[in-house]
DNA sequence: CCTTGCGTATTATCGTAGTGATACACTAAT
DNA sequence: ATTAGTGTATCACTACGATAATACGCAAGG
């Protein structure tokens, strides 16, 4: 359970915490009552403010993706379905990746080629992470 | 030859008309020794500031796409490799979109179909927007 | 109890990216 | 020359994200 935390990128740092909690309770990583990392031990772990932590652990819990437990910290709220959690969360980029090739205009079977080689690129840098640990 | 801007998104105007100009050149619609549209005309037909078409267009001619003639307007300038240049245009938001659903442990058959329906969506708006003119 | 660890409210400041309004320099065409 | 069309330099403003320092309320565990 660690985040991926770029603080340079022009996508905000709250909101890069909050999509991969999002995507890391339909994955399955996170499950009903389990308790993320606390506020300080990020903010410590990735140099960055607490209080930049705690805004998207918040909003989190208005989504009520979160539940906030006093004395304890945050912990996964009950949940239903994710299985369509899963491609709403993916939606977006699947859409973004789509208009770019369209606008390119790429051939549909190239465009699926090119997703997949981006496919084996990500699970080629994660095995990389996971064996530095 | 006409952009596609979302003002209230989260991806700068100015950038967005960047990207698109790089993948209308790519994709061939836009050649060597074309006329972009004006400053003022995207600025008026969009309702934004001349100057935030201004920066795109520097900001390409500093990059070698495009060269400004005076009093003329912004011509695409002359170029080589398309074929390499439409991978690497696409290839961020591949990226992304792949380390979303990796993010997301989603298996590698059910992405590549959420990836080809993004597909359709997107060309279905494509026809969509078509029919309206 | 009291120490330690939770999240958070508060307030203020900083940095900066993005945008906007205006006036200017230049060219082409008439 | 005048007009109308280019792009742009300059300056100011706005919005937002991030930071910082401090203090508070709460719960668990020794």
């Amino acid at each position: 359970m660690n985040y991926d935390i770029h603080p340079s990128s022009s996508t905000p740092i709250f909101r890069q915490i909050i999509d991969q909690v999002k995507r890391f309770i339909a994955s399955g990583q996170l499950q009903s009552g389990d308790t993320l990392p606390s506020v300080r031990t990020v903010a410590l772990h990735h140099a960055i403010n607490p209080m930049t932590v705690s805004k998207a652990y918040n909003m989190l819990e208005i989504e009520g993706v979160l539940v906030r437990m006093r004395g304890v910290g945050m912990v996964v709220a009950e949940r239903r379905n994710t299985a369509k959690d899963k491609t709403n969360l993916a939606m977006p980029a699947m859409l973004n990746a789509a208009q770019v090739v369209h606008q390119l205009g790429m051939e549909r079977t190239q465009a699926v080629k090119l997703f997949e080689q981006a496919l084996k690129t990500i699970e080629m840098e994660s095995k990389k992470n996971a064996d530095q640990n």
